[in-house]
RNA sequence: GGGCUCGUAGUUCAGCGGUUAGAACGCGCGGUUCACAUCCGCGAAGUCGCUGGUUCGAUUCCAGCCGAGCCCACCA
């Protein structure tokens, strides 16, 4: 059952709390190493469940595989460091098997171009190299990079399962490809076909529609006439179409006009010459066209237009093709063949306007495609590509999420989510390209045979129908996505039926940009539910982009955005933490260097609040008091024991509330208010005079204890490294209870027994104390002086604890009259005696007066309003009826001090 | 053309049918308190884009408008 794995000593080199700032240097690399090596990221169960609970499931992820084409950035940093290693920790602490399993993408396209580029700089080309030479040197290159990534993942502090690694062009991924490319062929879900596809002239490859962007550009707009083939009745109008692409015309193959458009409805069936190629070509109808665009008049080129291919599609129109892979004219084009389209574009103008065909040319400002990745005008071209037929596969991955088998965090999603699946198109999956998985497809020379080999058949040498050993292997590769949409089953065995696939699919989170909703986790539910009849997750939780802007980063540098830096400049706890803080689900950020600061203060601040508490251990001999850090102090406590006790159990309930809500930064926001706010700044100062008083210490020992070690279980998850620090530190002076020997594999914290009533009195009680403090610094009182201040109106409710009103304000607390500064906190007067300035105190008096007054009508307005008492919840109407009488008190009090300083 | 989102303090952003609308940074003032100057304390600062509607009650829900942005699509 437990994990008895390898657990080794913690390392030696923990920062010791001596130190009086955290150094996430001298800690980071040991801890992870010493993580690693105990095996705490497997996917065991590392202690037993509950009294009376089975155990709980697993809790499975798969890590967004990185692009092995360079470093992580931020937005990596963000996804993986940030909230994917936040659930990990957060499961695996709550005592889930945890599978967090990590690999990395070859990156078809991409890797390929950068390696091009490396190989240009030492003057040499893909082209001049033989396909098995390029190949070996992309392995190289992915020897060097791989490791490194994989480095920068462990310096995030990401809990991966790395006895689970894979990439997605091992050998034995490349199988599981080659597999599942065969079944989909022999189930009909792809197919090869002549279509039109998106050709990339500068990287020499199809692309698909996901990868093709949009520009806006200006480029001349050219009316050009279209002669009539026979003579026409007099007031025929003339043929004019527009067209940015005069070169194309000698492909055209007929006009199409909208068949509601009048202007040519008696025309549609003549036919017109094309200019120079003076072909006969018929005017046909079509939706398709625009009738406000123009004379309403479409020159159609199914040969080299996406629109124009579907049209030629509908009315059975031929394809000719004037333009080859390279961008040149072939002989198709007539008059116009030879190199480059820009020259024949040209030329055609020309021609055209010596004829007299060429009516107008005027600017046209129009987006244009581009491929994205290297922003290389979009050359339609109809060539022969292997095809992914989408539509039947998009309608069980869109029922998933319609009834709910899969919710995309935030909502909003969902809605682009289906907006994409309800339209999609076939997907073109074969790239020209070297790098990346063969399509398992030989092409038999003598028939023109399609042979596919068995799924674990050796690759085929002999046609299957005319025997002939004439072979040819299909030269293309697949589409980075084909292989990553596997991923989820891919990973853990499929097509076998491996005791990882029956334990960890389908798994639980996806987690990523919402940038590749499309790409990638669309196409792992498709996927998933075609290969194992499940989905492969219940949650998708998208995240938005980093932005780096408005706030330089480094002023050494320059604009820093590359995350190791970060990490060695502010340690991971301070950039994970920085990243996730105070950001919601979806939403864009902007990151800045003002963020990350103030992460590590706060990591300072949690490692402060740490020495406090070891120093406090180990000056009483914590010891021979045997504190335990895990459990919660009871008996003899004072109240300020009792509250931060009652306010520690409330963030341990709140922030379980926030994960399991996917509110990742409200979780981070809670944890620094909680900690800074009210630990450190109030109760860490109430507790220091009991800690002088070794007698009296106790309570407070195991208060300080119970407490810190709560708030490390709470923080580990987004700071695992400080935390862990200090845990380590802390359990050797308090052990807990339950014995642990990692805050990896604590079990996260249950939230125990709260004081509603004690936390309410206590921020009656901060109230005051603000209250005093800013009398004090009215009147100029130096911190270390001692003043009197008196308490009076509601002021019973205090007496338990004027000593802590007194610790925080450095001042002596009565009850009953007294003298000097006047101000009314709720229904409670405070005055100190300092001296005081009669007018100003006036003024300020009326002034709240003035405010408590328009609160108190506001109050009555609602209280009164028709309707109110009916219809509101019955705990509203209570809550605002009390806040009425508070609000009269305050009013009354008020005019009483008022009344008195006249 | 279709779909989606955002507009809250000087800035970056949380929040939400009933709170005194929050945080961080920044700003002003004061502090050598033995955990922390990567600190402590006090303070100033918002008609929650505009206009209507629903509701006992709207910053929060709905509609329209103004402003900013994103995604999808076959604008010649």
């Amino acid at each position: 059952m437990a994990n008895v794995a390898t657990w080794t000593q913690p390392p030696s080199v923990v920062l010791d709390f001596a130190e009086k700032n955290f150094d996430p240097a001298a800690v980071e690399r040991a801890l992870y190493a010493w993580w690693e090596a105990s095996g705490f990221f497997a996917p065991s169960l590392f202690r037993a469940p509950p009294e009376g609970e089975d155990a709980r499931a697993p809790f499975v992820m798969m890590l967004p595989l990185p692009n092995v084409s360079g470093d992580l950035h931020l937005g990596h940093a963000l996804g993986f460091g940030g909230y994917e290693d936040l659930m990990a920790r957060w499961h695996r602490m709550r005592g889930e098997p945890t599978l967090w399993l990590p690999g990395s993408d070859h990156a078809g396209i991409i890797a390929q171009l950068v390696v091009e580029k490396e190989l240009a700089k030492k003057g040499a080309s893909r082209q001049g190299l033989s396909r098995e030479e390029f190949l070996a040197e992309m392995w190289r290159w992915m020897d060097h990079y791989q490791p490194r990534i994989y480095e920068q993942l462990r310096r995030l502090g990401c809990s991966l399962d790395w006895t689970r690694l894979h990439f997605t062009m091992d050998p034995d991924m490349q199988r599981r490809v080659r597999i599942h490319f065969i079944r989909l062929f022999r189930s009909g879900h792809v197919y090869r076909a002549d279509r039109i596809v998106h050709w990339c002239l500068t990287c020499q490859t199809t692309y698909s529609d996901l990868e093709a962007a949009h520009v806006e550009r200006t480029d001349p707009l050219y009316r050009v006439r279209y002669p009539w083939a026979e003579p026409m009745p007099g007031g025929t109008p003339d043929l004019v179409v527009a067209t940015t692409r005069p070169e194309t015309i000698v492909a055209d193959v007929a006009i199409a006009v909208h068949p509601a458009d009048e202007r040519w409805a008696a025309l549609v069936g003549k036919e017109v010459l094309v200019p120079v190629a003076e072909r006969r070509v018929p005017i046909i109808a079509d939706d398709a066209v625009d009738p406000s665009f123009g004379t309403g008049a479409l020159k159609v080129t199914p040969g080299h237009d996406q629109t124009d291919f579907e049209i030629g599609q509908r009315h059975g129109l031929p394809v000719i093709t004037v333009i080859d892979r390279q961008g040149n004219m072939t002989p198709a084009a007539g008059v116009l063949a030879g190199p480059g389209r820009n020259a024949a574009r040209a030329e055609m103008a020309d021609r055209l306007r010596r004829s007299g065909l060429l009516l107008k040319e005027e600017p046209l400002v129009h987006s244009v495609g581009v491929h994205e990745r290297c922003g290389t005008i979009d050359e339609p071209l109809v060539m022969k590509q292997w095809w992914m037929r989408m539509p039947p596969l998009a309608a069980p991955a869109i029922a998933a999420v319609r009834d709910g088998r899969i919710r995309i965090v935030p909502g909003k999603f969902e809605k682009v989510y289906f907006n994409w699946m309800e339209n999609i198109r076939d997907w073109t999956i074969s790239r020209q390209i070297w790098w990346g998985h063969s399509i398992p497809v030989w092409y038999c020379r003598d028939c023109d045979e399609v042979v596919v080999p068995d799924e674990d058949g050796p690759d085929p040498v002999r046609c299957t129908r005319c025997r002939s050993d004439d072979l040819v292997h299909d030269p293309d590769v697949l589409d980075t996505w084909f292989s990553s949409a596997l991923w989820p089953h891919s990973t853990l065995g499929w097509p076998e039926r491996t005791p990882d696939l029956d334990r960890f699919y389908p798994g639980s989170v996806l987690e990523t940009g919402y940038d590749i909703l499309f790409f990638w986790v669309a196409r792992m539910i498709m996927m998933g539910l075609l290969n194992m009849g499940e989905v492969p997750f219940h949650t998708v939780y998208l995240h938005g982009l980093v932005r780096v802007g408005g706030e330089k980063m480094s002023k050494s540098r320059g604009n820093v955005t590359a995350p190791m830096e970060m990490v060695e400049e502010y340690g991971a706890d301070a950039l994970r933490f920085a990243l996730v803080s105070g950001v919601s689900a979806g939403a864009d950020q902007r990151f800045s260097e003002g963020r990350l600061q103030n992460a590590r203060y706060f990591a300072n601040k949690l490692w402060n609040v740490g020495r406090f508490v070891l120093r406090a251990l180990t000056a009483a001999d914590g010891g021979s008091l045997a504190v335990r850090a895990d459990v919660r102090p009871s008996g003899e406590l004072g109240d300020a024991e009792r509250w931060i006790l009652s306010r520690t159990e409330a963030t341990v309930a709140e922030a379980s509330r926030l994960l399991e809500a996917y509110l990742f930064g409200e979780y981070t926001a809670l944890i620094q208010q909680f900690v800074w706010s009210e630990l450190a700044d109030v109760y860490l100062e109430l507790a220091k005079p009991a800690l002088r008083v070794p007698s009296h210490a106790a309570p407070a020992l195991r208060t300080l204890a119970y407490v810190l070690d709560r708030v490390l279980r709470l923080a580990h998850p987004i700071m695992p490294f400080i935390t862990e620090t200090l845990a380590l530190q802390l359990w050797r002076q308090a052990p807990p209870a339950a014995e642990v020997s990692s805050l990896v594999i604590a079990p996260w914290p249950a939230a125990g027994e709260r004081d509603a009533a004690l936390e309410d009195h206590f921020s009656l009680v901060v109230d005051v104390v603000r209250a005093i403090r800013h009398a004090r610094q009215q009147a100029g009182v130096a911190p270390s002086v001692r003043v009197h201040a008196a308490l009076a109106g509601d002021a019973k409710q205090l007496r338990s604890s004027a000593g802590a009103i007194a610790a925080l304000t450095n001042t002596e607390i009565g009850f009953g009259e007294g003298e000097g500064a006047a101000t009314v906190v709720r229904t409670v007067e405070v005055r100190v005696a300092v001296p005081r300035d009669q007018d100003q105190e006036h003024a300020r008096l009326g002034r709240d007066l003035f405010e408590a007054r328009s609160a108190l009508a506001r109050s009555r307005d609602l209280v009164a309003r028709p309707g109110f008492a009916e219809n509101a919840p019955s705990d509203v109407v209570a809550r605002e009826r009390a806040r009425f009488e508070e609000r009269e008190e305050r009013v009354r009090l008020l005019e009483a001090e008022l009344a008195r300083g006249d």
